[in-house]
RNA sequence: CGGGGCGUAGCUCAGCUUGGUAGAGCGCUUGCUUUGGGAGCAAGAAGUCGUCAGUUCGAAUCUGGCCGCCCCGACCA
């Protein structure tokens, strides 16, 4: 006998999110099959069972946005580089990190050693950059579209990959290539433009909440945060099980810089030629990453059922060769009877998985797949007309055997039911992690980590009173790498008080957190 | 772009110090046995050792150039 202490329970996933959590967030990729790293360096492959994830983003959120009146379009992957330079802090935000298209051909060369080489000619004579955003080219067709205030407002959001030079990428957190959506819209009047900007945080919000379970803090970035060009950056900022914070989505009111810079001029009520009001709001990729560092355990992914690729698994357990047919069709007839209900208004998705595995290996991949019900149809069942019914986000060895019609009938409630626990779940995390801080000391204890060796363990979002400059806020960032994430709107947040830092009166709390 | 590390089978890596013709585990394929919880046994496929040059009778191993990747900084949805 030893006296070691107990092995820790094996988990699926090594290792696990307290132990590290960088490297737990790349093995729940890996091990969920979403996404891979490429051969193009900081370009990512996203894989069936995460693309679905996007898919399912892409069909909900289009759904809000043409409920809110917007249409789609596609714009140039290219734009003219001059274009990048009409709008001087947009340039500055994005200058160093543009690939830039300067030849449009290729010469076939044939090398000493017999191997050809391609050689790019046909210089061009205005070098394109390969869209990091693209408010300069829709801006530029703005122009030509927008003549009248009858025009106005337009609403153009538009789904595209676009392209920003990471130095450091990490899959489907900032990656040289993503996938995104950037809404873009035009405005008479600067009212409606910043009704725009917080209609579209509110429809990012709802989002979040009800489809991601995610809960998210929605305020306003500070200056230094502000996207380039930019009056003023709304956002959408969530916390994630390692306690920072993430921005899952931003909405800008753009005033008239760009429409300045662009032309966006039209003819108004009184006669005479104004300049439109701009706005302009996204969500990538990130939010899958979010997604995962925020619902996601130790066994795996953990998947909100509404954005799940697959809400229900089926598995037959064919032990017997003369039941197997019997127990495959049960489990065909049971997806087409679950496919024909809906849940949260879309068809729900179940799919049969009948690869010849053996059972606890076909079942713990879906378990690190997320899935948020499997279902086991075995002979058994078949006699008893029941099936068995594992949650993902309940216990691993749990598994309820339900009669095959109160399962149906229940499903979509079971669905609600999983997605509303995690929304629940994430809340009490990030309420339990969101401290009110008063003063610089305690301040710095809560982000200084308690062990040096594991610094990502550290405090969580520090709420504070604040009247410090821009200055204040870079000095906090070298000393703490913390940041202030957002100043949140809500009366609670608009109180008077002492700022922790510089002791001055303030008017305004806001949330300071370490972030990705 | 600064500082560190690493390139050997699909993946994780050993072998290199002391040069002698390629290894393990996992995964994959096939067969048998299994199957209500991540299976067992057996057989098999799979690598111009990142690349180019040099030293040598002989290089994964020694030397140099180049390329790529990872980590830590600066930047970032």
């Amino acid at each position: 006998m030893s006296n070691a202490p107990a092995a820790k329970p094996q988990t699926a996933i090594t290792p696990t999110r307290q132990d590290e959590f960088p490297e737990w967030y790349q093995q729940v990729i890996k091990a969920s099959d979403m996404a891979e790293n490429s051969e193009v360096r900081g370009c990512m492959v996203i894989k069936p069972w995460g693309y679905g994830i996007w898919e399912n983003i892409q069909r909900q959120l289009d759904k809000m946005f043409k409920d809110t009146g917007h249409s789609n379009a596609y714009f140039p992957l290219l734009i003219p580089l001059s274009y990048l330079a009409k709008e001087a802090a947009h340039v500055e935000g994005f200058a160093k990190e543009c690939a830039v298209v300067t030849h449009h051909r290729l010469e076939a060369v044939k090398q000493e050693d017999g191997s050809m080489k391609m050689i790019p000619t046909g210089e061009l004579a205005e070098p394109y950059v390969i869209r990091p955003t693209s408010e300069t080219i829709i801006g530029a067709a703005f122009a030509r579209w927008v003549e009248s205030y009858r025009d106005l407002p337009l609403l153009i959001n538009q789904w595209a990959n676009v392209m920003r030079w990471e130095m450091r990428p990490r899959i489907f957190l900032r990656t040289a290539e993503f996938l995104w959506q950037e809404g873009h819209t035009a405005h008479e009047t600067k009212e409606e433009a910043l009704a725009e900007t917080a209609q579209m945080l509110t429809v990012y919000e709802t989002f979040a909440r009800d489809h991601l379970a995610l809960p998210v803090i929605t305020g306003e970035k500070s200056e230094r945060e502000r996207f380039p060009g930019a009056e003023s950056t709304l956002c959408i900022e969530a916390m994630v099980q390692d306690r920072k914070a993430i921005q899952a989505g931003t909405s800008h009111f753009l005033g008239q810089n760009f429409s300045t810079a662009s032309g966006i001029q039209f003819t108004g009520r009184s006669g005479a030629r104004e300049h439109a009001w701009t706005t302009s709001w996204g969500v990538s990729t990130r939010l899958i990453g979010t997604l995962i560092m925020a619902h996601s355990d130790d066994d795996g992914l953990v998947l909100p059922p509404r954005v799940a690729t697959q809400q229900i698994m089926i598995l037959p357990v064919t032990p017997k060769e003369d039941s197997k047919q019997a127990v495959l069709d049960a489990c065909d007839a049971l997806a087409r009877e679950l496919r024909a209900l809906t849940y949260a208004g879309e068809p729900i998705r179940a799919h049969v998985d009948r690869r010849d595995l053996p059972g606890g290996t076909r079942n713990w991949e879906w378990i690190k797949k997320g899935v948020p019900i499997r279902i086991e149809i075995g002979p058994r069942d078949l006699e008893k007309g029941s099936v068995a019914v594992s949650r993902r986000d309940k216990g691993l060895k749990e598994k309820e055997f339900i009669a095959t019609a109160d399962f149906v009938s229940k499903a979509a409630a079971t669905l609600e039911e999983i997605q509303a626990g995690l929304l629940e779940r994430a809340t009490v995390f990030r309420d339990a992690n969101m401290i009110r801080i008063t003063d610089k000391a305690q301040f710095e204890a809560f982000f200084t980590p308690k062990n040096p060796d594991k610094p990502e363990i550290h405090g969580g979002f520090a709420v504070v009173d604040w009247a410090g400059s821009s200055d204040d806020e870079d000095e906090l960032q070298k000393q703490l790498g913390v940041t202030i994430r957002c100043l949140p709107f809500g009366d609670e947040w608009k109180q008077p008080g002492t700022c922790f830092l510089t002791g001055q009166p303030s008017t305004q709390r806001v949330i300071f957190a370490k972030a990705y």
